[in-house]
DNA sequence: ACTGCCATAGTTACTGAGTATACATACTCG
DNA sequence: CGAGTATGTATACTCAGTAACTATGGCAGT
């Protein structure tokens, strides 16, 4: 439930019409995250039936605006930090706890194949930030980007310390 | 699409019937992932359907096992980084993104907010990982948790650069 | 012996997230 | 002027995930 609250945060910019809100929402996120338009239309529906934002189809097209509802459903969004959630499903974790369900050595090869790709990565990435970044890029994009690459060395710092803990087993 | 391929692993451990499944792959992300039964028999039938696993149901129970084509699927899943794909949405950078949106001080409340939580969590876990941690937890769940300290750690230093990057604009 | 609880085993119906696609109109570039 | 592209909306579909139900067998306590 992360684009809902994204639409409801386009929305408390002032009212606009769906594919507007589509469109500003991928210029928010720097252009990382692409929405289907579909999907926008659907979650508000949603949202309008859930007293969060109202349709005005008086015009010629659909306007969307926040209630009071949605304002504060937003407010408590951008405060809240999510204490008690069950982490969220990740890929890369799932396939080295299962890798490790069929054998040390099954585990440690997944391991390294995607240490691999995640440090070729994660080097474009340094280097098309150090050379264009700053010249072109927008804040959110920087501000993305950075998320992308500190998430990349994160990943890569763990698989290094499922490493060494599957070594420190054998 | 994560789920489909962690139960296709759990049957490479051999055949077994829709609720084993379950506490199976349960188990192998050390506790952290529960997963909803109907789940599970949704996937399998999809899976089923698309060749990837076979049902006897001639016994008391339904035993799923895999196919040749479920194997193949289940190394390339293995093997391949996902290189092209999309960022995972994060409910975080949205939460930033978009506060930042609505201006820089929004922002760095919002930065602010998430930092006293995800700080005081990491050392939540940090001290529970030192005092419990190597006595009592398996493997997968010492993976688990060094994950969930590096993400922590990483969001938190993502935090910090997003307020850098503020202020130096103000 | 009975009762209630818990684990095992499976089913069904539902919401929500996300994609593909169709169908308009309007602008714009060659 | 026509082709392509941007704007705008709608609908049908798959997959992910939850809730709630049925049913059985064991076993703990009274």
């Amino acid at each position: 439930m992360a684009v809902r609250e994204g639409l409801l945060a386009v929305l408390s910019g002032g009212p606009r019409h769906g594919y507007q809100i589509k469109t500003d929402f991928e210029q928010a996120t720097g252009g990382v995250w692409r929405l289907n338009v579909g999907q926008v239309y659907t979650t508000l529906d949603r949202l309008e039936r859930d007293g969060m934002v109202t349709l005005d189809d008086s015009g010629e097209s659909k306007v969307y605006s926040l209630t009071e509802n949605g304002e504060q459903e937003l407010a408590r969004w951008w405060e809240a930090a999510p204490l008690d959630e069950a982490p969220p499903r990740d890929e890369l974790m799932l396939k080295v706890l299962t890798a490790l369900d069929r054998g040390r050595d099954h585990a440690l090869r997944v391991i390294e194949a995607h240490r691999t790709v995640l440090t070729s990565l994660l080097q474009q990435r340094r280097r098309r930030m150090r050379e264009e970044g700053p010249l072109t890029d927008s804040l959110a994009t920087q501000i993305v980007n950075d998320a992308l690459m500190l998430r990349a060395e994160s990943d890569l710092r763990w698989l290094d310390q499922c490493e060494a803990r599957l070594q420190a087993t054998s």
